[in-house]
DNA sequence: GGTTAAAATTGATATAGATCAAGGCATTAA
DNA sequence: TTAATGCCTTGATCTATATCAATTTTAACC
């Protein structure tokens, strides 16, 4: 689907700016001109927002929905990078490339909203704040360890931890021993590089094993302390 | 072999800094603020630097020789993250860290001589200017692109696949059709993620193919075209 | 130059996960 | 209610790559 597909809609929420740890340092002029030339960018399901290889202007905040960030082989098959939830930001790394294209394929998972930030004003903009540099800085760092640490599970540890981690990743923040999973178990799969088939029977597996039990997209959790390798 | 069974020699060379692009930028004042906080680091064929989750105040430059850095996983297998070769810089991203620790093992894999650099020197001058600022975002985005290459080779490409396309790197800049493994077959198999068994399966494969020919470390390449897939 | 140790090759076998194929179970639409 | 569509599950089989074991080659060192 083309870019220009997308219904587009004004207003552009300061407050959700303000949440965003590569906003939150602005003084109020500075978030105005931010503000101004932000344009919010509505998906439907599965819609495409850029594709790799296109010339990238622009980086984005997910502020409802669902981004995968992926990459396809030319047999068609594809490896979802990573999921962006709202309150994510990506793209934001390739305004300082030579010749910014985007790295990656991005389409929504559901219906989404997003921001969509002019990496030129952007850039201005860190030329004036040292603080803001250093704020984004702190986010490539983050950035490179998540990648590494994909590194990492890809090529040392198996599916079934993988899953497990991701189970893990997911219960981290609310504690509790219910998960609800919010996408669906194809596009976790691609994320985790396994096939549909191989997450279900993990899934299986841990449920034969007594330590979760799963009804469509909810996870109990029987046995925290055993949900790792 | 603990970090401080290092030979520690004196003077930096300055000519060598400059050739690097984070350091090329600085004026005389602040190239001279970053030598005498620099210190040489030889390290013997094999020896650690540093391990993953050691507090990090130093990054590093390699002069000569080549650094590995790697990953373990419990069961004891090991993955080659990247090998860094002389004029070379790593572990730059971790000073902006909340709480700066070595993300990764680094070991020599030959006697190897590194400088090594102050974080807190380096973010001082980082604040000073904005130049400088630029050029380390610029490094940045470039390693985030080489990790996202890495996570797509993993999971999308097959292990003949990345043989080939580690040959092809080797040989870009020298486009000859003669390749010197400057490293060893293990290392080189690490590095891609796949046993040495393996890695000389393919080998060999290539050679049947009459693709290239090996003898040593020395590899001829005889159709370049089918160097693919 | 011969001896040891390490690296690389080769073959036989094992296995995690993919692929192929079929059926179940939802949800939406008529 | 039935159909149609898409997602998930389950089973049977296949395959790329790992593992194990043995040998050869290369390099290192008295």
């Amino acid at each position: 689907m083309p870019e220009n597909d997308r219904k587009i809609m004004s207003g552009v929420n300061k407050s959700v700016l303000l949440e965003t740890h590569l906003f939150k340092l602005l003084n109020q002029a500075q978030l105005q001109r931010v503000v101004d030339s932000t344009r919010p960018v509505h998906l439907c399901a599965g819609q495409m927002l850029f594709t790799k290889g296109q010339q990238a202007n622009s980086f984005y905040l997910v502020v409802t929905g669902y981004i995968r960030l992926f990459r396809s082989s030319r047999d068609g098959n594809e490896k979802i990078i990573e999921i962006v939830r709202s309150g994510g930001i990506f793209a934001e790394a390739v305004m300082f490339m030579a010749q910014p294209h985007y790295p990656v394929n991005a389409a929504a998972v559901g219906d989404s909203l997003l921001y969509c930030f002019s990496n030129k004003v952007y850039l201005e903009l860190l030329c004036q704040s040292q603080e803001l540099c250093f704020a984004l800085f702190g986010d490539l760092c983050i950035r490179l360890h998540q990648l590494l640490n994909e590194i990492d599970r890809l090529s040392l540890q198996n599916a079934r931890y993988r899953v497990v981690q991701y189970l893990n990743d997911l219960r981290s923040g609310s504690d509790t021993k219910v998960i609800n999973l919010d996408i669906g178990k194809k596009t976790i799969a691609s994320r985790l590089s396994i096939t549909p088939e191989t997450l279900s029977r993990i899934f299986r597996e841990l449920v034969d094993d007594g330590i979760i039990s799963i009804s469509g997209k909810r996870i109990d959790i029987y046995a925290p302390e055993r949900l790792k390798l």
